[in-house]
DNA sequence: AATTTGAATAATGAATTCATAATACGGAAA
DNA sequence: TTTCCGTATTATGAATTCATTATTCAAATT
């Protein structure tokens, strides 16, 4: 029997107003008017403007007092300076990773692993993407610590929306796979400090752009 | 002339909050009575609800639908977890400081830690634990991210409450003055890659106990 | 014509009110 | 006495209301 949770109203809309910007139905900069978002949610301002807290103190969103609310605007620092502290999570994610992967999440990773490559040779961008990203999170969990999680999928969050449109050079994707190789080869040996090495490098190459 | 700029109040009431809890009026597991803090802080339910959305999103406070806010329980997993993170962005800080320190940055480094160091000879555990914050947090601002100082702050405020409580053995302390050591050489070389290597671990060591 | 002033309008900030869910309490039954 | 059930009380969630601050737009002045 699974356990229904009670959801706040405040969470849902939170996921909502994340998912505008996400998609792009919100800009970068744009003003958040409360009235209209509440007609379109169907909800008071009250939960709305809880939400639009929570989503401030998540670097979404700034809030101007008396103001209102506008979507943040990415600046190439600010987004040079997320992917940095993402490519330190995530060599620390590889280093604990290390220490909890089982054969089967090894065996598993492999078989993505493969299946990227395979992206890569057909030169299919999107699934590549895809398949990328299931590895970086397949190391994320394996990490088993849930405040590096929640703290990657913040940043993740906020860069989130421009990451569709890096545009990616076949050096760099070259490069990338390369990365990908060792990454592997990292994992198998369970080298949890060139594991984590590589991973802090990795996300660099992806800035370049 | 300096500007005046207008703070919205529940930002204003999540300071106190933050401040009841780093202090211990509002114990770990307490369950934050609304009522109470409105009357406490003069104000009404609605700003004390944002701040404590804020605070949720923050990690210090947790919220259950329907049974009100608690502060939140700090477990040993979770500390450590906590703790793994700060050193990975720690090593972070380091690496990206070396890149920006001046040299009066340097010299101001240099003249914390001997400060520092004579502290420890005369064993005053508090001031040396005060000049140690202070050299941390000197790297950190000279990383020159804004997105790393702000999640290691927020990191830092969550295990702040026990940081005190924390017992360090002769034999940590000493362990911690010879990283200072180190970390001091790593900065005068300018040697990104070993101080990150350095703070990374150096967290590693206080969190044995 | 351009800029400034002031009134009207709209939006935000915060308090209040209302509805609903949880807790506390008291009595009845085992 | 202990446990269970139902009512009363309290607290929370969310909508509404009120006050204050920005914004808009028209008129007046330079």
């Amino acid at each position: 029997m699974e356990k229904i949770q009670p959801r706040s109203l405040y969470l849902e809309v939170a996921d909502r107003i994340r998912d505008l910007i996400e998609q792009g139905s919100l800009l970068p900069g744009e003003k958040i008017a409360e009235k209209a978002l509440c007609e379109t949610f169907g909800v008071s301002r009250t939960p709305l403007r809880e939400a639009l807290k929570v989503l401030t103190s998540e670097g979404l969103v700034e809030n101007l007092p008396n103001r209102g609310s506008r979507v943040v605007r990415l600046t190439r620092r600010g987004v040079k300076n997320t992917y940095d502290v993402m490519g330190a999570l995530e060599g620390l994610s590889g280093e604990l990773a290390c220490q909890h992967l089982t054969d089967a999440d090894v065996e598993e990773i492999r078989r993505l692993h493969q299946l990227m490559v395979g992206h890569y040779q057909r030169q299919e961008l999107a699934p590549y993407f895809e398949v990328n990203q299931q590895i970086h999170e397949c190391i994320l969990a394996a990490s088993n610590n849930d405040v590096l999680i929640e703290m990657y999928n913040n940043l993740s969050q906020r860069v989130k929306r421009i990451r569709y449109s890096v545009e990616m050079g076949p050096a760099n994707w070259a490069k990338a796979v390369a990365d990908h190789e060792a990454i592997l080869e990292a994992i198998e040996a369970r080298d949890g400090k060139r594991l984590g090495d590589i991973l802090r490098a990795h996300l660099g190459h992806k800035l370049e752009v």
